[in-house]
DNA sequence: AGCCAGGACTGAG
DNA sequence: CTCAGTCATGGC
């Protein structure tokens, strides 16, 4: 059986038992370019206390959060954990993003855009590809932590495949459809965060029935 | 009381 | 190039 198909089965699966997500939870693309630094190695309850500050702050807005010092952002940030790296990070990309009109949109048009964001310092392949699903609506599947751990233990990949590699899998096995990306990184996540923490092999999962038998 | 969370960068060797 | 160290808060 292809990989195709075993990765539509884990897709069919994860929805029927879960349901749909409805997912990235923010209500603008710019919050979603936020979000996804912010979430970086960092539990999302964190992420929430600071966007939540920087909407109190009327901060959640390219040019109001470009105005900010970067002591001052950094305090605002600072539930997120790294804050001070991570506010560094925003304004690396509210820079790029001034240079390109202060909107997300206009990111869209970019030729090249994933080579252009992994060029802005702190940000790497999957909050990247997180800015282009989830905030532009372009499909690149979003690989992470979770991805890797659950698929490795389902044997289908090595637990040391490259960021690239991976996603490639994913590229090649499904068609470049955003709402199916957007979807089953979703789940993937939801999955985890409800059945496999560290645990391998939880006897709840309704993935178990898709595992291997050791 | 550690360990972990929707990573990415740096410096040593 | 590889890889351990660094960044930091809050929940369990």
């Amino acid at each position: 059986m292809g990989r195709a198909t075993v990765l539509h089965d884990y897709y069919t699966v994860l929805l029927n038992h879960l349901g749909p997500s409805g997912w990235w939870p923010a209500q603008t693309p710019f919050e979603v370019a936020v979000g996804a630094i912010l979430t970086q190695n960092t539990a999302w309850t964190n992420v929430e206390r600071a966007i939540t500050a920087l909407k109190g702050a009327n901060a959640l807005d390219p040019h109001a959060m470009w105005a900010l010092p970067e002591a001052v952002l950094a305090e605002l940030i600072r539930p997120a954990g790294y804050f001070r790296v991570k506010a560094k990070r925003l304004r690396h990309f509210l820079a790029f993003l001034m240079e390109h009109g202060g909107n997300m949109e206009a990111l869209t048009e970019l030729p090249h855009i994933r080579q252009r964001l992994l060029e802005v310092r702190g940000i790497g392949p999957e909050t990247a590809d997180s800015i282009l699903l989830y905030a532009l609506g372009l499909p690149f599947f979003v690989v992470d932590a979770y991805t890797r751990r659950i698929f490795h233990r389902h044997g289908l990949i090595p637990e040391d495949i490259p960021y690239d590699e991976l996603q490639a899998v994913f590229h090649d096995a499904l068609p470049p459809d955003v709402p199916l990306y957007q979807e089953f990184h979703a789940l993937i996540v939801r999955a985890a965060k409800a059945w496999c923490r560290t645990r391998p092999r939880c006897p709840e999962c309704p993935l178990a029935d898709l595992l291997p038998t050791p």
